[in-house]
DNA sequence: GTTCTGTGATTGAACGTTCATTCATCCTCT
DNA sequence: AGAGGATGAATGAACGTTCAATCACAGAAC
């Protein structure tokens, strides 16, 4: 499994991939190992002990996301297409990566998000602060606090896309549309 | 601990706490039954082993906030008052149970949660339920999925107790107003 | 009132298992 | 030949769970 890639990336994979489905503690070493396809030895070439290979791997998913949402932003449109944008992008993310979705959940309401945690800089984090920061210099959006205006954000995406996971067919029976959400925001936070 | 209570209350207030400071995994059995002021054995009178208790304290804590919210619900208000009272009965319960807030948000977001959990009935989500399927039925709320509707409003209340919590100081510098969030939920709601 | 007896809760040492971590050994290149 | 990564059996600590022994106490017997 993933023998192309190379050997830390590999371990984060299969450590993500069994973490999403049994969470933290139902994720031994050894079967992270086998599922790299590498010695439970070889984990702890790249990572210190157990610990580190979880924040490693929210770091990796962090950064994914960031890639992601940041290739999708231009900022020469206006801030509301902006706003779109990044909510699809989010979405679209999560919805072609429900493992890191699942994961980046779990982890944020886990004692290894822990304070020492919050207040570590984190590219993903910060992106998405100066993403909101920029909205309110250019006067679009209400001078909320942009980390607060950041997290209510990122949090709305993240349980539409587990609403949309958990109640999949019972929302195409009630023809809910769940972006609409997304016009509820906007309508909360513009500049009138 | 808890000396006046009766055991199994014990119990589930002792592993409450614990679990909402340190995890699942990282709360064993042995120090439970310290923390209640009873022998590791008594646990298995009551609980048939760990996970039925998380179960079981996910049981106790739902219908805790099932008796705080509905206690404080009057059908004979208009939807908007009881939506508004809705809100800050469920934003009051947490601030004034923390350690609850705390494992409900992981419990939520951990495999605990499996598809058979969620289909199990629970006295709290089905009066979430019931709550926004009878402002549908008056007419006062879009005729959106009451399961839906209540994850999302409970999805927001949960996110800003949490932010209340993890940004005491930078919230008051900023005057930041976060119940102002609620407006901003019932405008995209309500029935125009 | 006192002693006896049965019942069911409580105890905590002991057990077996699982797990994270280590390290002597073994490749695999250069 | 040598350096450095990779191996996986071995280690020991920690955990969930069990169970024989103990305890508390209610009612019966006298």
């Amino acid at each position: 499994m993933h023998n192309l890639l190379d050997k830390k990336k590999c371990i984060i994979l299969s450590a993500l991939d069994l973490i999403q489905e049994h969470g933290f503690h139902a994720s031994p070493v050894s079967q992270v190992a086998k599922n790299a396809g590498v010695a439970s030895g070889t984990i702890y070439t790249y990572f210190e002990n157990k610990e580190a290979l979880i924040i490693g791997i929210f770091e990796y998913v962090t950064e994914e996301i960031r890639k992601y949402v940041s290739k999708g932003d231009d900022t020469n449109l206006s801030f509301k297409d902006r706003f779109y944008n990044y909510w699809k992008n989010l979405t679209d993310f999560y919805e072609l990566n429900p493992s890191i979705h699942r994961f980046y959940d779990q982890f944020l309401n886990s004692p290894f998000n822990s304070e020492e945690m919050q207040i570590k800089s984190n590219v993903w984090h910060d992106f998405s602060h100066g993403f909101f920061e920029s909205g309110i210099k250019q006067g679009e959006i209400k001078a909320l606090n942009p980390i607060v205006l950041s997290i209510l954000v990122n949090t709305n995406v993240n349980s539409i896309v587990r609403i949309k996971r958990n109640f999949k067919n019972k929302l195409a029976r009630n023809n809910m549309d769940l972006d609409e959400i997304s016009h509820l925001i906007w309508d909360g936070i513009k500049v009138e």
